[in-house]
DNA sequence: TGTCCACTGGAAGGGAGGGCTT
DNA sequence: AAGCCCTCCCTTCCAGTGGACA
């Protein structure tokens, strides 16, 4: 075989045996401890579409890594567990009652998904059938993308369960109307019937709905609290003999650390399967046989690092300008900044790169922006007779962020521009 | 107590871009 | 080809705001 640059690594013995993708927060075991009392709770809410009938509509609220989508998840993995165990026959005997076949579960991530058409059309295209054609993604009126939903949702008696992850992105953004519509679907259905599970982060948010909507939508209600560390551990230590069933790769203080770490942070269960996922892969990395605390710190840094990164990266261009100006006016010893200074460094910069500057109202949103992906801290403050603005500061490392903005090409220009002061000395020469 | 500053942030609307319909 | 729909990004306009100061 031709050397290649992967050979060198293709070589390299694996450490580790097991089934690291396990330990991915997506990943749904076979049981999901401590919301045993959820599972049933909904199962017994759902378990009326096997009836044929609608079940309620159910609200699910929790902070993130709480396991709101695990659960749900869970029993729609369940229902095609089902599906598949009577393909062949309808059930039997006392349970001749239920139909599986006919329960259909769509999954939407409404972050991923957040406009009203995109929703529409997402659930429109899970029922396609031989007449039916695909909805564009965009062109068509919103009016027949509803028209033909309720059609291919109509061909067949069905019970359609939609689940709207991350709800509360979908009403910040677009607002009710996907929910005011399919709320009121099952009036203009006439054979099938849907329901609708929602499942949102913040509790509030159902004060943006329209009052008709908030009282279709919230027919059930369930609250995930926070995991603590003790449960945490007990989620981790199953992944782990599950991943690494043979291998004694983990000592109990690494678990324990990462349970921790993650509690620390409202519970957050995703957080602590990627400490524990990442630690790993890092003591893969550096062939050790065991995974110790150390890697879990090196871990726990890494992530922060490659979060700040991601941003960062995918920050559209003026943002990435603005982000650039605040940075710099800090590395100028310039701690906190006004939306006035922060514009008008802005403007600088855009100048030196040979862009048109936004208006300030514009800056004003990219700050709020950037306050809210935790690149920057901004919160309104009164300097009486001086005026009320927001006050403005980084909170990522200065030195690290403005290597990975200067990556960008299109701001190629602006490495010249290391600090104003350089740039005011340049307009003086 | 009223004034004033430097904005904040909501509302409305323009226009570009992607895509469908007639 | 012209007309239409939807989304996204942006501008313009403007009422509202908190608190120092006269």
């Amino acid at each position: 075989m031709e050397p290649n640059i992967f050979t060198t690594y293709m070589h390299s013995k694996k450490v580790f045996k097991g089934n690291k993708d396990i330990l991915r927060p997506s990943y749904i075991p076979e049981q999901l401890p401590h919301r045993e009392e959820y599972i049933n709770e909904l199962a017994s809410i759902m378990v009326t579409a096997l009836r044929g009938n609608r079940p309620s509509n159910v609200l699910i609220f929790g902070k993130t890594g709480t396991g709101k989508t695990a659960v749900v998840r869970y029993l729609e993995r369940e229902v095609e567990r089902l599906k598949r165990e009577n393909a062949d026959s309808q059930f039997q005997g006392e349970f001749q009652e239920f139909n599986v076949h006919r329960v259909n579960y769509v999954y939407i991530n409404c972050e991923v998904v957040d406009t009203h058409y995109g929703v529409m059309k997402n659930i429109g295209n899970k029922f396609m059938s031989e007449w039916s054609e695909q909805i564009p993604f965009t062109g068509w009126p919103m009016e027949k993308v509803y028209e033909s939903l309720k059609e291919r949702i109509d061909e067949e008696p069905r019970v359609v369960v939609i689940i709207l992850d991350e709800l509360d992105k979908l009403v910040s953004k677009s607002g009710d109307t996907v929910l005011y519509h399919l709320s009121k679907i099952n009036s203009e259905l006439k054979q099938s019937k849907v329901s609708l599970i929602g499942i949102s982060n913040h509790l509030k948010f159902t004060e943006f709905l329209d009052p008709r909507v908030r009282s279709r939508l919230g027919e059930e209600k369930l609250i995930f609290p926070p995991y603590n560390a003790e449960q945490l551990k007990d989620i981790l230590t199953e992944r782990v003999n599950k991943a690494f069933e043979a291998e004694n790769i983990m000592d109990d203080d690494v678990i324990a650390l990462c349970a921790a770490l993650a509690a620390q942070e409202h519970g957050d269960a995703r957080r602590a399967l990627d400490l524990l996922r990442v630690a790993t892969e890092i003591a893969e990395r550096e062939h050790c046989e065991h995974v110790d605390t150390n890697h879990v710190y090196k871990a726990k840094n890494k992530i922060e690092q490659d979060c700040v990164r991601e941003a960062v990266i995918t920050l559209p261009t003026h943002s990435k300008l603005t982000m650039y100006a605040i940075l710099l006016s800090r590395t100028n010893g310039h701690n906190k900044l006004t939306t006035g200074e922060v514009y008008a460094g802005y403007k600088e910069v855009c100048t030196v790169s040979g862009m048109d500057p936004l208006t300030q109202r514009r800056i004003t949103d990219i700050i709020s922006e950037l306050d809210m992906l935790g690149l920057v801290n901004a919160r309104v403050k009164s300097f009486g007779r001086r005026g009320r603005t927001k006050e403005i500061q980084p909170s990522v490392p200065e030195v690290d962020t403005i290597s990975i903005i200067e990556q960008d090409e299109t701001i190629i220009p602006v490495k010249k521009l290391r600090t104003f002061e350089d740039h005011q000395q340049m307009k003086l020469m």
